[in-house]
DNA sequence: GCCGTTTTCGGCCCGACTGTTTTCAGTCG
């Protein structure tokens, strides 16, 4: 069972709880294990075989022990005993947005619902025949909100409508630019998700600091790319962009812009830490500022969020690590990182050129001269230009041999003959790693290679230990130096492959290879949780653009802000040393 | 049921919105 579907099941034990009017404390805990879970980068099965289910947080004593049921025997005797009584159909209700516990119940039991596998679809019928109207608490109203939202939910199962942040931020910085241009724009930043830079975003939220909130909730409405307005308010306006994005812009006055931008920023866990701590300082804490607990009516406004940080005896959080990974522990300490800045990159290793050495998969579109000049405007120090290896089902050995020798003598031609060029180049390769973990790179091509890249590009439904030789048999060689897109994720299209983390940390930690972080939009992997991970087993790590056109090198920031959201230093990162380190690194 | 540089007992975030209500229950972020 995954953590998906234990998840899954616990959220159905608390909305149980809810009907049978436990301790609500008890269901807020069912919950946060559910949710902790579903965000945890470990798998829960694993952690059992390693008796290490508690290092979760939020999972304690008592749920651990029904885990361990659960994975031994398939079955959870107490949760069967919380689950009697109540009407099996209930449950698949509560994925239906606007269901809790009570409605689900409620529907599965005026309706007499039998069948959980059919329960939605018979409600939707339900609904649609008007039966819902005639319940007490119910009206025409809900029965037609019950109707688009079954109907929402069912489009939703097919296609998740969440987009990649590089995409998300893009179309953000084009509307903040608006925004900018209106005179009574004081600032305008993003809120959510897209300011933690979370790898996938939904809605865009925005924020505008403004004396004048009506003329630019105005300007915003006369957008040219709005589709159509979704509602309109004194806070703030809703619009649907011609792409089909929502986005949600708010407004508020200087002296209370803080507040609001710290609200909005989220998440919701480290919001929930800083309301917790305002309380053990009597304070209250919400969208508008602080009050005191005893004087309701007086309220303490901020003007940015530093002062209120400072004001519950904290040290300013950046957005990227509002989490709740123990950052508001270390705020109070004064110890946050000091987190890497796109600034400190100083090149960049994974960059495919237009060289054509009939490669197993696309070749880049640029040219070693143009990826050259913009590594310069780029102020970087050094590129590696990482083609992928040349087919072998195509070549015999020999060949791959000789492809390999003439792109190394035609780079070199070049740089030699072009003084003006201060950026120095890797001359390296991005190769696949087999399923039988070997490398399809004959021993003698390897004088023509100053490091390789490896990774896997096929063959991703593996049995996890398996998978995890894989790599590290291709990583053993001493030219292989980093593990490109280590969890081969796509966002939105394709999940990660099955390993061991444990095993790949402590093999690179101890060999000294290094995990990438890629920067490409539909990747962005290592995932932050990942990265958080490795860095605290000493692993080091290298952010590439994976770039197979000259102008996805700018894509970098976003590899930075993975690196940031798990809390990397620059010293965690090895490209960004300089030159003769990283030299002595990749070919030492 | 979980958790701990003010606690191993006694706490556990806050407000908005919505629909069906004459004062609130349920859900959401």
């Amino acid at each position: 069972m995954t953590n998906k579907g234990i998840a899954s099941l616990l959220r159905k034990v608390a909305a149980a709880y809810i009907l049978k009017d436990e301790n609500r404390f008890k269901i807020i805990a069912y919950e946060k294990a559910a949710e902790a879970l579903e965000n945890s980068t470990s798998e829960a099965k694993d952690l059992w075989r390693e008796g290490k289910l508690t290092t979760i947080p939020g999972i304690g004593k008592t749920i651990s022990s029904h885990l361990d049921e659960l994975f031994r025997t398939g079955k959870v005797a107490h949760f069967e005993s919380v689950f009697r009584g109540l009407p099996a159909a209930m449950f698949p209700l509560l994925e239906i947005p606007g269901f809790g516990a009570k409605k689900a119940y409620k529907m599965a039991h005026l309706l007499s619902l039998k069948n959980p596998d059919t329960a939605v679809d018979d409600l939707l019928k339900a609904a649609q025949d008007g039966k819902i109207a005639l319940f007490k608490g119910f009206g025409e109203k809900s029965q037609s909100d019950i109707i688009e939202s079954i109907q929402r939910f069912k489009k939703g199962q097919v296609k998740e409508n969440r987009m990649p942040l590089p995409f998300a931020y893009v179309i953000a910085s084009e509307i903040l630019e608006y925004l900018k241009l209106h005179k009574d724009t004081k600032e305008a930043v993003t809120l959510g998700s897209l300011r933690r830079m979370v790898a996938t975003i939904g809605d865009i939220d925005i924020a505008v600091s403004t004396k004048n909130p009506s003329s630019v909730v105005d300007w915003f409405l006369s957008y040219p790319k709005m589709g159509e307005l979704v509602e309109k308010g004194p806070g703030g306006a809703t619009m649907l962009l011609t792409n089909g994005h929502q986005v949600d812009m708010r407004v508020q006055s200087p002296d209370k812009f803080g507040a609001m931008l710290q609200y909005f920023t989220g998440s919701k866990n480290h919001n929930i830490k800083l309301r917790e701590l305002a309380l053990k300082k009597g304070l209250s804490l919400n969208e508008y500022g602080m009050k005191p607990i005893r004087k309701a009516k007086k309220l303490y406004e901020f003007a940015n969020e530093k002062d209120l940080y400072n004001a519950l005896d904290l040290s300013w959080v950046p957005p990227e690590l509002r989490e709740d990974r123990g950052e508001v522990e270390v705020a109070a300490k004064r110890k946050l990182p000091k987190l890497l800045e796109v600034k400190d990159i100083k090149g960049d290793l994974h960059i495919h050129s237009n060289y054509n050495l009939e490669p197993s998969h696309d070749l880049g579109s640029s040219s070693l001269e143009v990826l050259i000049r913009n590594a310069e405007d780029l102020k970087y120090e050094y590129i590696g230009i990482s083609d992928h290896n040349p087919s072998f089902t195509k070549h015999t050995p020999n060949q791959i041999i000789s492809i390999l020798k003439a792109r190394r003598a035609k780079f070199e031609q070049y740089i030699y003959s072009t003084k003006s060029v201060r950026v120095q180049i890797f001359i390296m390769l991005e190769v696949d790693i087999l399923p039988d973990g070997k490398i399809p790179i004959p021993e003698e091509a390897f004088e023509y290679l100053d490091a390789i890249i490896v990774s896997i590009h096929s063959s991703f439904h593996m049995d996890k230990e398996q998978m995890t030789q894989r790599i590290i048999s291709g990583l053993s060689h001493k030219k292989a130096k980093i593990f490109a897109h280590p969890t081969g994720r796509l966002i939105g299209s394709r999940d990660s492959y099955q390993v061991n983390w444990e095993e790949i940390f402590q093999y690179c930690q101890k060999n000294d290879k290094a995990l990438e972080i890629n920067a490409h939009p539909t990747r962005l992997d290592l995932p932050d949780g990942l990265v958080y991970e490795a860095l605290k087993k000493n692993v080091k790590l290298v952010i590439d653009t994976d770039s197979h056109d000259v102008s996805q090198m700018t894509l970098m920031k976003y590899g930075v802000s993975v690196a940031r959201r798990g809390w990397a230093e620059k010293s965690d990162i090895l490209n960004t040393m300089p030159y003769n380190k990283l030299k002595d690194w990749l070919t030492g």
